[in-house]
DNA sequence: AAGTATTTTTAGGTTAATCTAAAAATTTAT
DNA sequence: ATAAATTTTTAGATTAACCTAAAAATACTT
């Protein structure tokens, strides 16, 4: 069994993160800025994790990823967002304060231990910010899942998960009360700026920018 | 702020047993069977580290510690005892399975996990293998334990620590029910060996070896 | 106190992961 | 399609952490 480095490890996790969204190649630039490193390191690993059968790389061509190497990827996700349970639910800290610390729990050894942490976690299926939590196999639950941007005037859902992930913006979800579970509904769009009255829960009603509305992930009733 | 490093790290905590248990420098080639490593790399490690002021370092005369090394090293070592706790209360491991997942969590770095864990799992003093858990400030517990060799025919007492945590000692314990907390009575010991007769509870009664005798600790009632 | 054994250090080298600067390949624009 | 711009790779160095082998210092023995 080849060992793998933590460097190695978070370089595989960015490249299935460029790679799966794109659902093309991973280019040199875009792994240097993920990583905040040169290109030319990035050229060196690629060289490494290739010789290791965990990227397919052709030079100038750009890298996509191997069987073997998806499967770290999506076991380190597994990990990071189970961790974020445990330090969410557990150890009562907020949703915007945990992803530094689950990126080192990401990387400790031990099978065993992630299967015990699930168990004890009672399989969650989706992590404090509403992105799902992989199988042992690297399925993830699929959710019809909507931007609230894209909703039409008296739309209703419930709102699922974010798409911006900084605290900045957790912290300004939890002041007006947009948690996740949170039940809305649609009133009103401003054609002038695209801002959005909505109504939340069945008594409160706030106005939210298309910025905001942009982030926020809601599945439709 | 410097960053240290895990190797770093764990160094520190190497040279902290030996030197605190023979209060005396820690020598080169101690260092290097604790760390199972050359004495040519812990020369070098030592330099590094006496550059930083986490250790003292006279040529040929061996290494003590610094106020500032004591403090990562016993925070080091409450971190790994406190995740010992958690992995056996909470995950449900046995005492013979945490140690090595324990010795990678402990490098995981943030204050204020170390807070909410010390909290959630209701401020233990003690290990799971009975060692003491020191506070924020690296002070540890202090217990009046003997070994269970060192005690007289008919004296009492409480099976509280082990003096050997290799998981085949820890697993005879088990399969023995000489766990922590366990209440025992000497009853003979047999000058021939120095095997010993003792009761367990107030019904059992078993004969242990000299050896294990050796690696028990208990507080006499 | 001299000689032997042991411990520790130095010297010199390796590997992973990084960097900057320059060269090569590819893509975009005219 | 050729030139200009961009992207990617190579070349050459650096640093942390390790190694082996040889030299130097200290400790043991008689």
């Amino acid at each position: 069994m080849e060992s793998i480095s933590q460097t190695e490890e978070n370089y595989l996790k960015a490249i299935y993160k460029i790679a799966e969204r794109a659902e093309k190649p991973a280019s040199t630039n875009a792994i240097a800025a993920a990583m905040s490193t040169s290109a030319a390191s990035v050229t060196d690993m690629i060289k490494r994790l290739s010789e290791k059968d965990l990227v397919n790389y052709e030079r100038y061509r750009g890298v996509t990823m191997t069987k073997t190497g998806q499967k770290i990827a999506t076991t380190l996700i597994r990990k990071h967002r189970l961790w974020e349970v445990f330090l969410v639910e557990k150890l009562d800290f907020s949703w915007d304060e945990v992803h530094d610390i689950a990126e080192q729990l990401e990387h400790i050894q031990s099978r065993e231990l992630i299967t015990r942490l699930d168990e004890y976690l009672k399989f969650p299926r989706f992590d404090p910010h509403g992105d799902p939590i992989p199988d042992e196999d690297g399925v993830f639950t699929f959710r019809k899942q909507v931007l609230l941007a894209e909703m039409e005037e008296a739309e209703e859902g419930v709102i699922v998960g974010v798409h911006d992930h900084t605290s900045d913006f957790l912290q300004y979800l939890d002041r007006m009360k947009l948690t996740l579970g949170t039940e809305i509904k649609l009133v009103e769009r401003y054609a002038y700026d695209d801002s959005i009255k909505m109504l939340l829960g069945d008594s409160k009603e706030i106005v939210i920018s298309k910025k905001v509305s942009q982030h926020l992930f809601v599945q439709k009733k």
